[in-house]
DNA sequence: GCGACGACATAACATAGGTTATGACAGGTG
DNA sequence: CACCTGTCATAACCTATGTTATGTCGTCGC
């Protein structure tokens, strides 16, 4: 087990190969440590880097002219920020920590390095980006398709879900640090009635709030609210490792 | 000029190898035509080809338990349909004929073929990937924190623009044959409530109703409705072809 | 210990957009 | 030709959600 980021992140996927494991370490920077409400990087500006998120939740999200906001994406532990900037030399939406967090860069137009030299990493990032693609579009359709009861719970499943992969200690997998402001700008609600709405989940036993965030109670009851199903989240490395004859992670 | 879709389709964005076209020859399948109305693929069913639209226009949707309908994306001549379904083994959406349209399928798991082969190809997929998160991004800005007049004018100055890549015929670019029903349902909105506003627009003088589709006819007018900016959809293929040391098409 | 600030809470009121209903028209089909 | 079916159109009415306003509480800086 290495300390590279990276280099963890993968191996959830799949056996690295010694040449793997070298290429990643030299490409990564050392991980940058942020604290709570740190804009790492701004719309606009020049796109340089992608980074891994080692501990700590991150934002990803857009301003509108009117000031109004809407967050695009909440990134756990585990997760690679920015892929989607690269086919831009701009960024087309500002990152910002959601808790106290480190990350760690790692330069991007070094990763047609990595798919020059590893089929296997290649093969990863294409996987990951179709996974993100895949988040896209259900939140894509939690805005536009469903109430904000749902919006709500459905949300709250998916990053509780997204959670679990990362974390080691049980009670906290359920906690999300989230305030009620980026709940609604994620979902497209004011926060008048992400409140009215949160308290309703809260009468219901459903979850639990407090100013350090969100508890999950009950995810079954939620899943009902919400109409969640998790398989959207579920990417099928099994089949594309066998493709490309590569070995699962020991 | 090859007559395969996928060639010409990355004909577009760089100069092939002889190596690269026998790849991409290789694996196409021959175009198939469907007519309007067609269901391609249903969310739920094994995942096995994506493809590239030749002519015609696509419509990705998800149907929702309550029968109502979550339209993902729509897809123009050019398009490559149902890379984001890479990460998965059951597609994550359906996909429908919205016009007359042929399409040319290529089997998803020879994708990795594609990367293993060619390190131009490879990035170029992983672009085209990337653009399609923008895409999906700037939809769930409009779902999220757009007027109704807003995500309408929005909606249709991108199709737009991403028609005007494909299409030869000056007069047609304008045009774009899209039911009101496909469009409440792109939007998260009623059809008589798109209707609404679409008679609100005509009546501006910025569009064209008709039973064949709607025609833009003042695109600044509609810009200045919408805050429309076009920049998430222009990818900087320059630099990536420079990154890798690829050539520019001729 | 005081002031400022950010997060949460709640109430009164306003409205964008949803729902239901109905009709007209065009194109396809038997 | 008569009949559907899909699309567009329009009106009356309704409600989920937004807006504005105000208050509380805890935390941080000084």
């Amino acid at each position: 087990m290495s300390s590279s980021c990276i280099i963890r992140h993968f191996e959830h996927y799949a056996e690295l190969d010694q040449r793997d494991r070298e290429l990643l370490d030299s490409l990564e920077k050392s991980p940058r440590e942020f604290t709570r409400g740190t804009v790492i990087w701004q719309q606009g500006t020049e796109s340089e880097h992608f980074y891994t998120v080692s501990s700590g939740w991150a934002c990803s999200f857009r301003t509108m002219e009117d000031g109004s906001r809407q967050v695009l994406d909440l990134y756990v532990p585990g997760d690679i920020v920015g892929l989607r900037e690269f086919a831009f030399r701009r960024r087309v939406s500002n990152l910002l920590t959601a808790t106290n967090a480190t990350l760690c860069p790692f330069p991007k137009h070094r990763l047609t390095d990595v798919f020059a030299t590893s089929r296997l990493l290649c093969n990863l990032f294409f996987l990951i980006a179709a996974r993100d693609q895949a988040i896209l579009v259900e939140r894509l359709i939690n805005l536009g398709r469903r109430s904000a009861r749902e919006k709500v719970a459905h949300f709250l499943l998916e990053m509780a879900h997204r959670l679990d992969k990362a974390c080691v200690d049980v009670d906290d997998c359920n906690h999300l640090p989230l305030t009620q402001v980026v709940l609604a700008d994620a979902l497209g609600l004011s926060t008048v009635h992400v409140n009215r709405t949160l308290n309703e989940l809260k009468q219901e036993g459903l979850t639990t709030l407090g100013p350090d965030g969100i508890t999950l109670l009950d995810r079954n009851g939620l899943q009902d609210v919400a109409g969640f199903d998790p398989e959207y989240l579920e990417e099928d490395v099994t089949s594309l490792l066998k493709n490309i004859g590569a070995r699962p992670p020991a």
